[in-house]
This record gives structure tokens, C-alpha cells and sequence, in this order.
DNA sequence: GCAAAAGTGTTAGTCCTACACCCATGA
DNA sequence: TCATGGGTGTAGGACTAACACTTTTGC
């Protein structure tokens, strides 16, 4: 790792833990580095939180720069401040996560003059992130984790409409386990928000499934006290 | 609010719940600030991130500072960054808490230049406090409150040796809620981490009771996986 | 003996888990 | 007609919640 740009003092940063699901695997976005230090590593995407710009609105800002989304429930999950956690200076930074649905479509950005470009990479697969990252990534994940069971954040990495078996294939990414097939789905339609619609899958060579939609009001009004994240933005 | 300090560019600090419990009542440590701004109100123990310090170091020197107890197991809570939390510059806080032990004969210094004396004050009838304090106060505290339910946090907060009767009126002064006796018991008992004594209660004018003691190591044992924040300090 | 808290079981309801077969569809 | 996933019910065990009386002790 070579550097000779000239050291700083404290800054604070936000880093991002973008979560998407696609062809079966949770994947999450990642940016190759094309500066020192940690060139041509993979790092998660990160910024410097401006002088007149809250933390929330760095991470939006983050993730809007990739990928276009506006608007996204961004949490932050904890903040790491090692002294020694950046080569150049002390940098405190807030992790912050996201659970979007990937649109294959839209291209994404590099977010920043130090990377080369982003990319969806498959968590089960991570290789060595750059300076904490890696850390960070175990961190929020083992959040995420913990939050599924709780609270309906999985709806946010599925297409608007979805099966039961695609929102059971997803909960079995994230958790890396098996479910049954019959406990899955008496629990989750008992819970009442999803809105089960009168269209059906199509184009596939077997019994076309039912289509669901994760219904918020449903859900806001069962679960008026304990606000999740996905029902926090209304 | 006057004020004829210069102001002051980006800095980060920590603020510290530190819960206590006395009386049968749940406890905060407050400052009661000399300075402006917010000058005679009451505030969160606070300080300012050293340049060569960890978050979690600076935490632990608060509370030493303030306490005189050492190693308690601080933990991060969420970090406060609004723009205009702070008059005089944007200062971005990484909130801790800590459930200790109130020991009566040992008196509280007051933490820093700032501050006129340190107190325990009641949650349950807390005034306004200084900045936004308040909101961090009752984020940390909504988190306490879900943390009990699930982790062994409770005994940071009674004397070594308690009753039965002592755990269930602590829990039920975090949770503000009365508890069942029976329920309860058979519950605290079943979790198998409770070391019964053969020591009794004494000087009491009733029935004594029987005392207990928080098996750190047997909790380990039976929750190795999960663990708490209690069992991650050994 | 009285006041005050300690200590103790059972029942009904709910939730969780494990488990296997027939159905509908397109190729 | 076959391959593929879609869709369904039950029984046993575990956990939860509600509920009231007797015992021990110090004064």
C-alpha cells in the first residue's frame, strides 16, 4: 500500500451496507478501490458526512449516488471508532444498512473519484474487505439477522409481488437455513399483512403460485407499538 | 442561552446513560452544567473523543471519572448526528450505557470544568434535559428495556447477593409494569443461571429470604452462542 | 398473635415443530 | 405422462398466563 497524499486529523465517515437479492442469493454492494491506500480491494461504499449534512442524509446521499434509489429506510446499526481503523488519520464511521430490490437494468455508478466501479457480490462469498470493512459487514449482518424474525424488512429485497416460496427462499438466504415449507407459510399469512392478489404467477412450466403483496397499512396497524423500519417510513 | 465562546468546526463525542438502581427505583447519572450553553441544566455525562482514544475508552473514562468504577461493560447504543444538535458546532455523539452498581458511601466527582456536580435523579420523573438529550436518553432507554427481556443485564445493576423479590422489583421498574411472583420465579429459576445460596436475607422483620447469585459462568455455558453483554466481558 | 413478605402448583390456551401426500401446469 | 414446484392439516410438546393460599419471621 503506497500513500503519499498527506495525513489528516479526525473526520467522521458513514459506510453502507447495501443488501439486495437476486437468483436466489443475498448480495450486497461493494466498490473496487482505485486509490492507496487499499487499491483494487473491495471496500464498502463510504463517504465523508459534510460539514451541514446529517448522517442519515450522507447515507442516502451514498446510496442514491449508486444506485438512483431515493428514499430508502437506511439504518444505522453501530459506529466503529478504533483509533488505528484507517492508515491515513483517525476516521470514525457510522454503518449504516439498506435493503433494496436490485434492478438489473439500471447501471450502477461508481460513487466516488476512488473507485473503479461497484458491483452486487454474493455475501456467502465475501472476500477481504478493506480496513474494517469486513468487520462492518459482520456486524450489520448479524443485525439483519436478528431483525428478520422480528420485523418485515424482508419485503424490501423482493419485486412488489412475490410468492410464498420466493419469500421463503429469501428468509433461508438471510438466515442460511432451512424452513419448513408448511410452518413458513401458516406463520407468515398469520400475521396477517400480506394481501393475497387474484393474479398468479406466470411463464413458469409447473402449477403457477399465488402473487402476494406485503400490505404497510395492515401491518402499521397491527403493529402500532413496535415500529419496524420498513413501517417507519409510513 | 448567552454565549462568548468561539465557535468551533466538526468534533465527535460521547454521551453515557448509566443506569443505577436504589430504593426500589431506577436511576440516571446527570450532570448539573456551570456553563453556558445550556447553563444550570441538567445534561448526559458527556466528553469529547481524544485524539489517540477509542470510542468505547472514552465511555469507560467517563464513567471512571464520574464513578471511580472501572471495566464496566459499556455498550454503544446509536450515534446522534443532526446538524444543529449543537449550538456552538456540529457535534456528532456515539451514545453508551452502563447499569452499575449505586454505591451510597462513595461520592461522585463531577466530571469536568463544565459541570457542577453529578447526581442520580429518578427516570421516571426526568426534567428537560440539556441538547438532545432527552431523545438520547429515551432511545437508550427504549433499548435497555427490549435488551432485558432477552439478555442478563439486570444483575449489572443489584448488589451481588439478591432475592428473588429484589430481581422482579428491578424488572418491573424497567419495564414499569407489575410482573406475576409465581411466573417470574419459575421463570429466573429455569433459565438454570441462578446460583441459590445458603446464606438468608437478614435484619429483615419477616420471613427471610433466600439469597442468589448471577452464575456468570454458567450462563456462558448455556448461552454460548448469544451473547450477551453481560457474559461478553467473561 | 399480627404484620409482612416468602414461597409454592395447576390448568387452559397458545405457539412451535415435525412430518408426507395430492394437485395443477407446461413441456 | 412426466417433471416441477404449489398447496394443505394434525398431533405432541413447550411455553405462557392467570390465579390464592400457607409458611416463616420479628416485633
Amino acid at each position: 500500500m503506497e500513500d503519499n497524499t498527506p495525513p489528516f486529523n479526525s473526520i467522521f465517515s458513514i459506510d453502507c451496507l447495501v443488501f439486495g437479492y437476486e437468483a436466489g442469493e443475498l448480495k450486497i454492494l461493494l466498490i473496487e478501490r482505485s486509490e492507496d491506500p487499499f487499491k483494487d480491494w473491495y471496500a464498502l461504499p463510504g463517504y465523508i458526512v459534510q460539514q451541514e449534512e446529517s448522517l442519515d442524509h450522507a447515507a442516502e446521499r451514498t446510496i442514491f449516488e449508486l444506485t438512483g434509489l431515493r428514499d430508502l429506510p437506511m439504518k444505522q446499526f453501530h459506529t466503529f471508532g478504533d483509533v488505528d481503523r484507517h492508515p491515513k488519520g483517525r476516521v470514525i464511521t457510522v454503518g449504516y444498512y439498506a435493503l433494496i430490490r436490485i434492478n438489473a437494468q439500471k447501471e450502477l455508478r461508481s460513487i466516488s473519484s476512488m473507485a473503479r466501479k461497484a458491483l452486487w457480490h454474493p455475501v456467502k462469498t465475501l472476500p477481504k474487505l478493506a480496513f474494517d470493512h469486513s468487520d462492518i459487514f459482520h456486524t450489520g449482518f448479524a443485525k439483519i439477522r436478528r431483525r428478520l424474525t422480528h420485523q418485515p424488512i424482508a419485503f424490501d429485497l423482493l419485486p412488489e409481488k412475490f410468492t410464498l416460496t420466493q419469500l421463503q427462499g429469501l428468509y433461508e438466504a438471510i438466515l442460511d437455513k432451512k424452513l419448513d415449507k408448511r410452518n413458513f407459510r401458516k406463520k407468515m399469512l398469520s400475521y396477517g399483512y400480506l394481501k393475497e392478489l387474484v393474479e398468479k404467477q406466470r411463464g413458469v412450466s409447473y402449477r403457477a403460485a399465488k402473487l402476494y403483496k406485503f400490505d404497510r397499512r395492515k401491518y402499521a396497524k397491527i403493529f402500532q407499538n413496535e415500529m419496524g423500519p420498513s413501517a417507519a417510513q409510513q
